[in-house]
RNA sequence: GGGGCUGUAGCUCAGUUGGUUAGAGCAGGGGACUCAUAAUCCCUUUGUCGCGGGUUCGAGUCCUGCCAGCCCUACCA
């Protein structure tokens, strides 16, 4: 077999959260492939790193009071640890932070350059004048310009639908500070992808790079189809920069811009190759600019068009290959529902590890992943049932049912005869290659299951249990135990990219460790058989609940702590539903009403009055007003008497079914009930003016 | 608003270039066994293939309309 030279990365994790289950739909499936060629014996490297820059860590940094750096630090120690837990292995975790990346983008910057592919544009945008920042789209939230539905986001309204820039917003607010930002009109620069148009074209529509949904994506949203009567649409432009202040590199020959994340971020893929080429003496030029390398590309359908056109776009110009295969999946859902933080159902990596092992979730995904974008939906009957059923009941138990007959004796010399089982599941091993080769995970696992599921009854007709009990049947016994062991290696090696913690112990209870896909060619005879110890256990389905139970705890603690932070108030919108704003009024209009802060020194229940209270108002001295107020619902006199209110002084008096009311007392809320009297802070006197 | 994908047994999914009575695993029902982590083995029930049209000798498979779900929509869909 020829050795291939494959580079594969994963997306990039982002340095500003931790690892759920849903990031490690994608890191586990690319994980598999990786492990996958090794195991066929290809040259295969996994080049990984943080993603760290770009507003939102700049944003954390500042409010956490620290350096960025420390922030992605922190992160990078935190992922590499959940991966390990994981037994994700790559073969270097770089960070887009580095001088590596900083090199590399300036050369792939100069040539983009110099290709004639960067203009200039001037961009309005919201600045936040408190935190000194621009804002992006998701900073900003405001009124919907088109249906007035408040406390929208920024680029499109989720009443009515209706995209806008957030410069439009009515009333835009930032979502850092909650003051009101205000347009600014900055220099960016930009690049003229139309330019590379008919070249992606032909990158994207031709030679098996992408998936074919995802090649019709792209024809159908950004490229257009030149033979269809409206022909091909141009590309837009890609904003590549940001002003100061940003988290990220300095565009060398623009000061005070800096590359937009997503300029930086795939360089990465190249820098952490660089790092490893570094340390093990080999050229980036090997992997990145040799035709005899294959690079593939994991990703979500999330970052479709940046890995598709962009990236490609970026290779070209600046002289690399492009990727052999963007594989991109779907998303996670848990029990049918999307995944969510406040329910709880977006588990940490760290938090599924604490109850239950790494190996089920493998195989899980493994199970349910195809080539495909289809979402993939986690749910813990299924998975309870599937990893103990597949896995413990059918592969593990043909070891645990026939090990500990031959530990004495160990395997036969000889391979005896097994009815072909061994040889057409040798054969079978071809189209599980193929299935993986192609990320059809899930059709692997189900030949691998299928034979499994003959493999047992196998054991089953020939009584290994019934043989010991005749020592003239020794040889027999001995026979049927290394049928039976073999079968199983042979299903543990083809599992092992998947599961190669059971690959491990299998190679220690045969004594011959299972590193090529090979081995499974071939039976494995004569060698001693270890004292079997448990090989996986099984998942109880209160481990799952203890998941579950942590998830929301963590959630709950979560919530309650941006509550103290002040962060952002989910305050319901009702009110302003309930009583719109009023015309605009101007400082003197404002000046007309004498607010004066009062003490309630009497009030009483006014006999025949459904709503009204009679309260007497002092404004110090003798100054005293008396007024009807519709609080009798909401409160007792008893508990209104000394308190301070904010009253309306000068209001013209009017003469009421029970007597003369000379001022209103200012409340807020819907009315009965529900009304809620102003006071003012400790200290104020009353008869002072509010202004 | 525009676009992509999906819709097959209670659940998760296979169904190759259209070709006989539509399959598997799990779950459910019955039995066997006891070596094994209440594991295993045998037998067994279940389908208006989302709905309606069309092409065809023949459609789960191709075309079309509709419905439902999921996702995407670059600081201008």
């Amino acid at each position: 077999m020829n050795q291939r030279k494959i580079l594969v990365t994963a997306a990039l994790p982002y340095a500003n959260g931790p690892i759920h289950l849903g990031h490690l739909v994608e890191y586990i499936q690319t994980d598999i492939w990786v492990r996958f060629q090794k195991l066929r014996g290809h040259n295969c490297l996994f080049m990984w790193a943080d993603d760290t820059h770009g507003t939102a860590i700049m944003i954390r940094a500042r409010k956490e009071g620290r350096s960025e750096e420390e922030v992605i630090a922190e992160a990078n120690a935190e992922h590499q640890r959940d991966f390990a837990g994981f037994q994700i292995q790559y073969d270097n975790y770089g960070s887009t932070h580095s001088d590596e990346n900083k090199k590399l983008c300036g050369e792939v910057w100069q040539s983009i350059r110099d290709s004639g592919l960067v203009k200039e544009k001037d961009v309005d945008q919201l600045f936040d004048t408190e935190q000194g920042t621009f804002l992006a789209d998701r900073f900003v939230r405001g009124t919907c310009p088109e249906c007035n539905a408040e406390d929208q986001p920024g680029d499109n309204c989720s009443k009515c639908g209706t995209t806008y820039s957030p410069a439009e917003l009515i009333n835009p607010v930032s979502t850092l500070s909650g003051s009101t930002p205000e347009i600014r009109t900055a220099k960016h620069l930009f690049i003229e992808l139309e330019q590379l148009h008919e070249f992606l074209e032909e990158w994207t529509q031709s030679g098996d790079h992408l998936q074919p949904e995802v090649a019709n994506y792209l024809r159908g949203h950004f490229l257009g189809d030149p033979q269809s009567t409206e022909g091909a649409k141009p590309l837009r432009d890609w904003d590549i920069s940001r002003p100061a202040p940003y988290f990220g590199f300095e565009i060398p020959d623009c000061p005070g811009n800096y590359w937009y994340v997503w300029f930086d971020a795939p360089i990465g893929y190249i820098a952490s190759t660089q790092q490893w080429c570094e340390r093990n003496g080999d050229t980036l030029d090997n992997w990145w600019k040799n035709d005899a390398a294959e690079i593939h590309h994991f990703i979500g359908k999330d970052i479709t068009y940046f890995h598709t056109l962009f990236w490609p776009g970026m290779l070209k110009s600046a002289g690399y290959s492009l990727p052999t295969k963007v594989h991109i999946h779907g998303f996670l859902t848990v029990n049918g529902e999307k995944m969510s933080k406040s329910v709880g159902t977006a588990f940490k990596a760290n938090t599924y590890l604490d109850h239950l092992p790494p190996a089920a979730l493998r195989y899980y995904y493994a199970s349910k992943l195809g080539s495909r974008l289809d979402d993939i939906d986690l749910n813990f009957d299924e998975f309870i049932s599937k990893v103990n059923s597949d896995l413990v009941g059918k592969v593990v138990n043909l070891a645990s049912r026939s090990a500990k007959f031959v530990k004495d004796t160990g395997l036969s010399a000889n391979y005896p005869d097994d009815g072909g089982l061994f040889e057409s599941a040798a054969k079978a091993g071809d189209e599980i290659a193929k299935a993986y080769e192609n990320c059809d995970y899930n059709k692997a696992m189900r030949l691998i299951l299928e034979l499994a599921d003959k493999a047992n009854p196998f054991v089953e007709n020939a009584e290994p249990w019934n043989l010991r009990k005749d020592p003239a049947k020794a040889q027999e016994l001995q026979d049927v135990c290394t049928v039976a062991l073999n079968l199983f290696r042979q299903l543990v090696i083809y599992l092992s990219p998947v599961l190669p913690d059971l690959a491990e112990k299998t190679g220690e209870l045969l004594n011959d460790p299972l590193i090529h896909w090979d081995q499974s060619q071939t039976p494995l005879t004569g060698n001693p058989v270890s004292k079997f110890k448990h090989m996986m256990k099984r998942i109880e389905e209160k481990d799952v609940r203890a998941m579950e139970e942590a998830s929301k705890i963590e959630a709950e603690q979560e919530a309650a702590q941006t509550e103290n932070n002040s962060e952002q108030f989910a305050d319901s919108e009702q009110p302003m539903i309930d009583e719109p704003m009023t015309d605009e009024c101007t400082i003197e209009d404002f000046m007309k009403v004498d607010l004066r802060v009062a003490r309630i020194v009497n009030a009483e229940h006014v006999e025949g009055a459904r709503k009204l209270l009679k309260l007497t108002l002092s404004l110090g001295g003798d100054h005293r007003k008396q007024v009807f107020a519709g609080i009798k619902a909401a409160y007792e006199p008893d508990q209104l008497v000394g308190r301070l209110v904010v009253m309306v002084a000068n209001l013209k008096p009017r003469q009421m079914k029970f007597g003369l009311s000379e001022g209103m007392v200012c409340a807020s809320g819907p009315g009965g009930e529900e009304v809620f009297l102003l006071t003012p802070d400790e200290g104020a006197k009353p008869g002072q003016r509010v202004h």
